[in-house]
Formats: C-alpha cells, sequence, structure tokens
DNA sequence: ATCCAGGAGGGCC
DNA sequence: GGCCCTCATGGA
C-alpha cells in the first residue's frame, strides 16, 4: 500500500480488503452520508471526514483534507488498518468454507474501531428498528445535540455531557419513542462514570457484557455490538433476527434459540466471530436468506 | 390495513 | 428459568 499527500488530500494507493460501501454500508454503522458511488461523509469519533474510493487499476482511497498524521491518530485505527484481512478470511474458511460466497461477495468489508459512546447509544437505538430508522434517530440526535461541521451541512454525535443536559421528554420529541427512558439510563452511567470504557477494555468479555446489561435497554445483542464495534471485542456474535434466519439456514435447519446460535458460533469460530458475523450478515440480508 | 423492524423489560407461571 | 405481551415509530 503507497500513502501521500496531495493538494491537502491524503491519498492510500493499492488498498486491499478495502470497500468503502462494504464497509460503511453492512450495518455496523449510522452516521454517514452517502454522496455518490463509492463517495461518503462520515462522521465518526468526534471527527469529519469525506472520503471516496476509486476502484480502478488501482484501488485508491481518498481522503479529503486530511494528513497523514490525521490518518495515523484517527483512521488508521478506525478503519482496522492493522489487521490482515487476507489472514482473517483464510481462518474463517479454513473454518467452514461455505462462506466462501459471502467473503467474496462482500471482500471489502471492515469491522470499523468505532466510538464507545456513539456505539452504545446507536445500537439501543436500533432495537426493533430497520437501519434507515435508525440512521435517521442518529442524525436527529446529532442535529439537535452535536457540534455543526465546519463547512458541511453535518454534526457530529453530541459527546456525553451534552446528552447529560437532555431530558426524556426531550428525547421523545426526537422520536426515539420507548427508547427515551433506556437512552438517559445510558447517558447518565456514562456520565457519572459508573460506565467507563477504559474499565470495560480490561474486563474479560464475559464480565463485560454483564457490565454493559445493568443499563436498562441494553440486552444480550446491543451488549454484543457494542462489545464488538465500540470496544474491539472480534470473538464475540452479536445474533439479531437476521443473523437467526441465517444461522438456522446455514447450521441448524430448524427454529433455534439466540443463546443457542451464539455459543454455537462463538465456539466454532473462536476469535475470528465478531469478523463472520459481519460477513454473514451483510451477505444473507442482501439475498433475503430465510424471507 | 396489518405486519415487522440489527430487542428488551416486566409479569406470570 | 421459559413464555407472552408490550413498548413508539415508520415503512412496506
Amino acid at each position: 500500500m503507497k500513502i501521500y499527500e496531495n493538494d491537502s488530500n491524503l491519498i492510500l494507493e493499492d488498498v486491499s480488503d478495502f470497500d468503502i460501501e462494504d464497509i460503511l454500508e453492512c450495518g455496523q454503522c449510522f452516521h454517514f452520508l452517502k454522496i455518490a458511488d463509492h463517495e461518503y461523509h462520515i462522521c465518526a469519533k468526534g471527527r469529519f471526514l469525506h472520503i471516496k474510493q476509486e476502484c480502478g487499476s488501482v484501488n485508491k482511497v481518498i481522503f479529503y483534507n486530511t494528513t497523514i498524521s490525521d490518518y495515523e491518530e484517527v483512521w488508521k485505527d478506525y478503519f482496522d488498518m492493522n489487521t490482515d484481512y487476507r489472514h482473517i478470511k483464510k481462518m474463517i474458511l479454513s473454518i467452514d468454507d461455505r462462506l466462501e460466497t459471502a467473503i467474496r461477495a462482500k471482500a471489502g468489508i471492515r469491522i470499523l474501531h468505532q466510538d464507545f459512546f456513539e456505539t452504545l447509544i446507536s445500537f439501543i437505538i436500533s432495537q426493533n428498528k430497520q437501519i434507515p430508522h435508525i440512521k435517521q434517530l442518529v442524525h436527529t440526535l446529532s442535529l439537535r445535540y452535536g457540534t455543526r461541521v465546519d463547512g458541511y451541512d453535518e454534526y457530529l454525535f453530541p459527546a456525553v455531557d451534552k446528552l447529560n443536559d437532555v431530558s426524556v421528554d426531550e428525547l421523545k420529541e426526537c422520536k426515539v419513542g420507548f427508547r427515551a427512558p433506556y437512552i438517559r439510563d445510558a447517558v447518565s452511567r456514562v456520565y457519572n462514570g459508573d460506565i467507563k470504557e477504559d474499565e470495560l477494555k480490561c474486563m474479560s468479555v464475559q464480565d463485560a457484557r454483564e457490565k454493559l446489561m445493568t443499563i436498562h435497554g441494553v440486552g444480550e445483542k446491543v451488549s454484543n455490538c457494542v462489545l464488538l464495534f465500540g470496544l474491539g471485542r472480534m470473538d464475540v456474535f452479536p445474533v439479531d433476527v437476521w443473523m437467526k434466519r441465517i444461522m438456522e439456514f446455514m447450521y441448524f435447519g430448524k427454529d433455534t434459540k439466540k443463546e443457542i446460535i451464539e455459543s454455537f458460533a462463538c465456539e466454532k469460530y473462536g476469535e475470528y466471530a465478531g469478523y463472520a458475523q459481519q460477513y454473514l450478515f451483510h451477505y444473507g440480508r442482501e439475498n433475503g436468506i430465510g424471507k
């Protein structure tokens, strides 16, 4: 991979296992806007990024108004560029080569290392909602309580202390519905230090999950998404309605409890469970498996 | 119109 | 522990 600055932009060339559309549209994040094919505005980690990919003979990714040090400090980790996805794919296929179709179809997926707090709130919102609605609500919260991006009509996700000033009634005005008290509890617990990102990162996965589930409105599935997308725990396997259908189709052939599916997948895929889950989720959803 | 969505809480047994 | 109902909102 080549990396260089050009006219205040940052360019990556010969990027392997990277497709900005696969990465953003696979359901792991909700705070982005599609400008054109393979061109997006992303709000993440308290920053804004205008990014474009040109999939010609050279796989070229343009980070607009970005320096190498911005990349090293923020985006390199965000896009999980320290992980060798060729190796990840090889290991998953050695466990079950039936994932080859899914991996080939979505070869450019990467698991984003997202901001913990935004991930927590976003996946509390996600319950019993479709992805476009989740994006809409994250946008509403950001528009009302977040910081405007200089020069763009985009708003960063609000910081903890900002959301801590927002009441349940005000949250309901944002149309989050019955999730308003859930969000309120999550914000309070993070704000008062009862829920600490650093502490969760030092805990075992089981302990961290139990701690997260003490938040009102955070159950098995939401906590697993927070662990995977917001805390970098790749050995978890969130099971939602889609993954349930996909896994039943692939492995069980009958109605099976989510807990059974989750423990089965974690044992089968081990440290690669989170990656396997994302390939399967994106591929299965686009192909309507089980519907 | 009726059903369902990247679920979880609460009541009941 | 398991089962069933409910929760607010919007799109198909």
